[in-house]
This record gives C-alpha cells, structure tokens and sequence, in this order.
RNA sequence: GCGCCAGUAGCUCAGGGGUAGAGCACUCGGCUUUUAACCGAUUGGUCGAAGGUUCAAAUCCUUCCUGGCGCACCA
C-alpha cells in the first residue's frame, strides 16, 4: 500500500477520532494540549546515572521533573515509558491511590503524547529506577496512532516498511533505535572532521550553490532559473574551483563541507544530492594529501567508533595499519599483466582492479584525459607518459575520496579544458566545461596547493554499517507520491 | 533506461480462484509493583490503482502507480 499521511489519516480514522474526541475533553477541561515549556530540572539519563546504585526496592526523597514521550503505558498507566532523546525512564502511578487530578488526566492520554512529570524517584524491586507520579502536564497531544517501539529482540517491532521509513523518517526515527544511531553518528563524524581541521589551522567557507556554469567535476547538472535575472542557473556538481579561487585569493587552508547536486541515477551509493568535503592546502601536494587523508579518517574513526576496526556489510575494514598505496599502472599490471596507458588503463582498473580494493588503499599516479584539473606529473618520463598527480582512496571498492597536486599552470589549464570541451564535442556530455573566468582566476597566482574531495554520505555508511545511501541522509530523495 | 521482486487492519505478517485471517496496538472488562506484564471480550479492510477473464478474483491476465534489489551512469 503507498502511505501517503493522508492514506494514514484516512484509515486510521477510528484511532485518530478516538483521540480528537480526547483533545477535545482537555480542552473543555481547561487544558491546553499544546502549551509552551516546561521546568525539566533532569534529563533522563542523568536520573538514570545518578540513581543506578540504589539497592533494589530503595526509596528516595530526590524530587525531579522529568519530560519526554510515552512509549508504553501498562497496568492502566500503572507503569509508563518515558523517553527522552537520552532514552528511557519508568514512572509509576497506583491507580489506587493517585490523586483526583490524575485519575482525571489520564484516561485522555496516549502513547505517543509528551508529557513532563514532577515525582520522586526509587528503585522498584525488580531493580528499575523509576519516578513516582506526583504531578502530570500534558506538553503536546498526539492524534496519530503510534506504530510499536523496538526496544527488545523478542519480537520484530517499529517499521520494517523502507518507503515508510524514507517517506516518513520522523516515525522511523521515533521507533526504530538504530536509525536514529546512524543519523547520530554521521553528525559526530562531520563535527569530528571539522575539529580536525579546524585545529590545523583551516577556514570553513562556504561557495555558492548556484552556479551559471557547473565546473569541477564531469557531471550532469541540475539546472533552475532565476527569474529577476532572466537566467537559467546550474546547482553545484563540486565545490574545487570556487575553493581553489579562495586559495588564489589568499586563503591557505581551505574547505568546505556541503552539498552537491547531480543529475544522474539513484542507486544504493547514489543520491541526487549528497555531501561533499573538499580541502585545499597551499604549499603541499597530492602527497602532503595522502598523509593528511589518512590521518584524518583514522582520527575521526577513533572518535566515532572509538577503535580503529569495524565490520561492514560482514567484511572487517581495518583502520588500524598504514593504509596501501599503489599506482594505477602497477595495480593494472598485477591484475591483467599488461602495461596500459590512459583512457585503457583506467578502464582496465575499472573492470579489474576496483571492486578487489576492500582494506583502504589509495591508487595514485592517473591519467591526463580524465584528470583535467590536476597538475602533470614531476616525474617527467611519468609526466611525457600521461600521468598526473592524483590519488583516489578505496575502501571496499568504492571511490571514497580523491585528490591532486592542483593544476596551477593558466596555460596548462586553458589546454586541459580545450581536450575535455573535444571529449564533449564526441559526445561526452560530462566532460567538464571551459570556466574562462576560473582560468583568469589562476593568471593571478594560485601557488603550489594540494587539494582532496572525500564523500561524506560514503564514509558515514561505511561507519555505520549502512547497506545504502538513504539510510546515513535523513531525507533521500523519493520520486512524489501521486 | 532495462530486468527481477514486493505492496493485505494503526504496526508486523499469513492466505495464492469459493464467507478477509493471526499476533500486537486501539476500546471495554478483570488482575494490580509490571518489564513484550498477564487473562477475557469487542472493534478494526476499496487486499496499491484501473481494466479484463470467470458463476465467483486478494488470488489468474493486462496496464499503471509506489518501493526494494541488480545492471547501466556516476561519487
């Protein structure tokens, strides 16, 4: 079935009238079901820190107010779970002896509304701590039926459903833990990337969106029109020759971390539009990038999993030894046992050698033809072979991250974007365009930088061992709903 | 874009030509310090949509919608 919030409303009528005809008892009590705050003087986890010592059927004097939604009630709202973002605390409610006021309130409760409650707390015999209910204010009333809470491995609870979970993430979030735990860490990992680079001296700065030329990458590009303008305008597809202009302006360290926009296919490893961190470092090289990438990931992936090995998708990635690196050519030749060049070599890396790429390993030493914006190779037999220098990182066969010894030449650059505008003009409508004003950019000076892209979406799967794109972005794209 | 698979109650799922099902949730009653509480009863459906075949379609056929996976493109 599609389920679309109108189908729900639609069908669960009976459930959701149940619960509109106990909005409007509170109301007629006096009680606004949407009202303003409420004085917490705790959060869950630290009632749950604070008091996990006391001995089992302990009582206390420790009066806390405490707010969150009710997950479950038992017992004739006996027993409640009460969750906050830090998790779960029990509260408890004899219906013997509760007060007028509660045996009142609580027939117009569910499971799922916010409430805030003030009580004292203990340790019920069977060892949970818990606050006993003195005094209830409902902090937001639900209408919608709440689908079951996974909370124990006995039974298959939350939402299975995965368009329900793209469609309608908040619920996803609400009942399904380990959803809400990806999000969680994906959000410590880009805190985590910018503290590294914060702490070495580098500036966030952010470049525009939209663009009247999509440059950096070969791309497809979204394309929107500005209308006092009278202009059609292109969504970014990379962030690298806006950054590199900031570098040329003086900006030493650079990066940005944002969103990029590709018109292309949607798959388990692509979304339309996902995040990006490109970093731009004056007077290093696509080798000062290598050391810097991997220290970087080792760093954040300390931070995030708090050890250096991790399992995805059932293959262990180990983190933990210096990272493999080999040249394209040489990664070419042990697998097929020819020496190839270019536009074939990288062909036959593709075909033979990515997928095989599973422990990180950066592969360096690429092609000219479709390196157009990375410096040629110092070496200069590699130089007059075709080579530039780049690297791209795998891990688990997958393009992870990517990075150069910035082409600084103007001239050098000018020709560059002639041989790609040539790849075009043959029909490769993702060869990079001619950027004439980032090529008067680079007449002024850029000096010897190195600069690194690294998807941001692939490495939160990957630390958190997701089978696809649109579990790590709260919202992925999904085709409207008719 | 192509191929394969899926869509049944609020949630999780059975059923695959012959009265639309279960567990949980909801509602009511019982029990009353539970931990998936428990016991009993009631309620709940355009079987994704539209056509077709048939005495009869959730079930078979066609088209469409939405989603998943694989391939292609890409990061």
């Amino acid at each position: 079935m599609v389920k679309t919030q109108d189908n729900n409303v639609e069908s669960s009528s009976n459930l959701r009238e149940q619960r509109l005809e106990k909005l409007a008892k509170l109301k007629e009590k006096g009680i606004d079901p949407y009202p303003y705050g409420f004085e917490r003087t705790h959060r869950v986890g630290e009632i749950q820190e604070k008091f996990k010592d006391l001995e089992d059927g302990e009582r206390t004097d420790f009066v806390a107010s405490v707010c969150g939604k009710v997950h479950n009630q038992r017992n004739d709202w006996m027993f409640v779970d009460l969750f906050d973002e830090d998790g779960k605390l029990q509260l408890f409610s004899d219906a013997k002896t509760r007060p007028e006021e509660l045996k009142e309130l609580l027939p117009l409760f569910d499971k799922g509304d916010y409430i805030g409650v003030t009580g004292k707390i203990r340790k019920t015999p069977r060892g949970e701590v818990t606050l006993d209910i003195e005094k209830i204010t409902l902090l937001s009333k639900t209408l919608q039926p709440l689908p079951e809470i996974v909370e124990g491995k006995k039974r298959r609870l939350g939402i299975a459903d995965v368009e329900t979970r793209y469609r309608q993430r908040y619920l996803d979030l609400i009942v399904n833990p380990e959803s809400k735990d990806r999000l969680r860490k994906r959000a410590l990992m880009v805190q985590e990337i910018r503290n590294y680079l914060d702490s070495r001296g580098f500036l966030e700065i952010e470049t525009p969106i939209l663009n009247t030329e999509a440059g950096g990458a070969s791309a497809k590009p979204f394309i929107t029109h500005h209308n006092t303008l009278d202009m059609d305008m292109y969504l970014r597809i990379a962030t690298e020759l806006h950054l590199k202009r900031l570098v040329i302006g003086g900006f030493e360290r650079v990066y940005e971390i944002g969103r990029i926009f590709r018109n292309e296919g949607i798959s388990i490893k692509h979304n339309p539009e996902f995040t990006s961190i490109e970093l731009y470092q004056a007077y290093t090289d696509v080798t000062g990038m290598m050391d810097l990438t991997e220290e970087m990931l080792k760093y954040v992936c300390d931070k995030v999993l708090a050890k250096l090995k991790f399992e995805y998708q059932g293959t262990e990635i180990d983190f933990s030894k210096p990272f493999e690196r080999i040249s394209m050519q040489e990664a070419v030749k042990k697998a097929t046992g020819k020496e190839l060049f270019g536009v074939e070599l990288n062909e036959a890396f593709e075909a033979h050698v990515e997928k095989t790429l599973i422990q990180p390993t950066f592969i360096y030493d690429y092609p000219v033809e479709i390196s157009p914006l990375a410096k040629r190779h110092r070496d200069e037999a590699k130089s007059e072979a075709g080579f530039v220098e780049r690297f791209e990182l795998f891990i688990y066969g997958r393009e992870t991250a990517n990075a150069f010894t910035e082409l600084t030449d103007p001239l050098d650059q000018k020709e560059r974007f002639l041989m790609q505008g040539k790849q075009r003009e043959e029909g490769d409508e993702e060869a990079h365009i001619y950027d004439q004003d980032f090529i008067t950019a680079l007449e002024y000076g850029l000096p010897p930088t190195g600069g690194m892209g690294l998807g941001i979406d692939r490495l939160a799967m990957f630390l958190t061992d997701a089978a696809s794109i649109r579990d790590i972005i709260a919202f992925p794209t999904m085709k409207q709903q008719v």
